[in-house]
DNA sequence: ATCCGGCGTGACCCTTCGGTGACATTCGGG
DNA sequence: CCCGAATGTCACCGAAGGGTCACGCCGGAT
């Protein structure tokens, strides 16, 4: 994980003691903290004020079931990522899991390797969300005038135009200047952007590089900031020079 | 060239000789020690009572073959990073790794530099590698007035151009520069520089030492870095005297 | 139902890279 | 000193990759 540091925390909220143990002792191994609870309501109560990084949420729950408490949350302004865990493999399930505000979709019975991937999925493609909004530092990016706020997605450009960011464009600059300097592959872009199963093609991307060279950089077709790197991938730059 | 304390081992297990000897070259040249097998089997016996940090694991094997591998890995509880190789790009291929148990998936031909970022990038995730790997010392080679980044393919010429380096440039360059005064053969540059299934007339490589020395030779034409041994090959030197 | 913005893709064209051949030059041995 | 072989040097070409645009789809808003 890009940040071992602060420790990454996982609500677990499931009913069947059996499965809680056990997806929470795997959680642990790999090395994060886990609070675990069996239904919707002291969830609720507790995430008012404690934040964490992923909830894993059975969908059958004694009380509260897990579309109205992911549901309540996003209503509540809560974007904390949502993992479901169902006992059927029903994909309408699947419908109303995303419908409810979630991030992925797991049917029971499952093999714990795969969640562990969903898990690291999920919290990989999040990486970005809670290094702006937990390090203010991390929220804003300036670089040759341009001036980038992530947490809204906004950025005044070096002409003072001030432009709405789209999500992915967003992500993807992101992803960029995490690592001024370095190259980073289209591939590992397609990975952190959107998603180890998600597969558009690369040209996706270079499009993307597109909108981003027309928003910040002053001469779009000689860029200074985003540059390609020849057969691999591309690289930002907060100094640009020749 | 980059040297981290504790040595970190690498597992390679691919049946093409060429291939395997191309990844193993390079991988150890990063500074890593690497252990090179050519099937499943003896992979497998090995991992029994051997730690190591990484597998990069070839899909298609003449007996058992990568996911298979994989699979049993983890149902002994085995949770060693696995980087797939495979021949076939089949987007479908990517999730069956992933479902296996493994961490990334690479699609045969791929470029050697690609396949060094994606290292680095598992190394970094499960953090048996810091960030100090991101500017190791052997990342940037200084000679006679010259700069050269490897990790940007970037280079700062002795009168102070800012040069970009193709792919092959720089790694031809890093593979002299990694054992300054020694004489390496054409052969060797083939073989570390293309690796794998390609073989292009050894005058593409004097080509290739051209280009070298019109960036860094004060005097191309009297080379003092980039030597000729005669019949041989070439010969990098740190110190130009005549 | 209609509109609209985000996003993914295909098509077209241009650039770049890598590899080769041709010719000049140099080296080394006889 | 001469000649063949290896290398220096350059120009060129094909292939692959990237820049750019326009279109189509889809989900959410009007």
């Amino acid at each position: 994980m890009s940040t071992p540091a602060p420790q990454i925390r996982i609500l677990v909220v499931e009913d069947d003691p059996h499965l809680a143990a056990g997806v929470t002792e795997n959680l642990r191994a790999e090395g994060y903290e886990v609070i675990s609870m069996g239904d919707g309501k002291p969830a609720l109560e507790w995430l008012r004020d404690q934040p964490c990084s992923l909830i894993v949420l059975d969908v059958m729950l004694p009380e509260m079931d897990g579309f109205t408490l992911c549901r309540t949350l996003r209503e509540q302004g809560n974007s904390t990522p949502v993992l479901f865990l169902t006992a059927r493999g029903d994909p309408a399930d699947r419908v109303r899991g995303l419908e409810a505000g979630g991030d992925d979709y797991l049917a029971k019975p499952f093999h714990l390797q795969e969640f562990l991937l969903r898990v690291r999925a999920i919290l990989r493609r999040w990486d970005w969300y809670r290094s702006s909004s937990d390090t203010p530092s991390g929220a804003v990016l300036q670089f040759a005038g341009n001036e980038v706020d992530f947490r809204a997605f906004r950025a005044r450009a070096w002409n003072g135009v001030v432009q709405e960011l789209t999500e992915k464009e967003a992500m993807i600059l992101k992803v960029l200047a995490e690592r001024p300097g370095e190259i980073v592959s289209r591939e590992d872009l397609l990975e952190r952007v959107w998603g180890y199963d998600v597969f558009p093609s690369t040209r996706t991307v270079d499009n993307f590089i597109l909108r981003l060279r027309k928003r910040f950089e002053r001469d779009p077709a000689n860029p200074r900031h985003f540059l390609t790197v020849w057969g691999v991938g591309y690289r930002f730059l907060v100094e640009g020079e020749s």
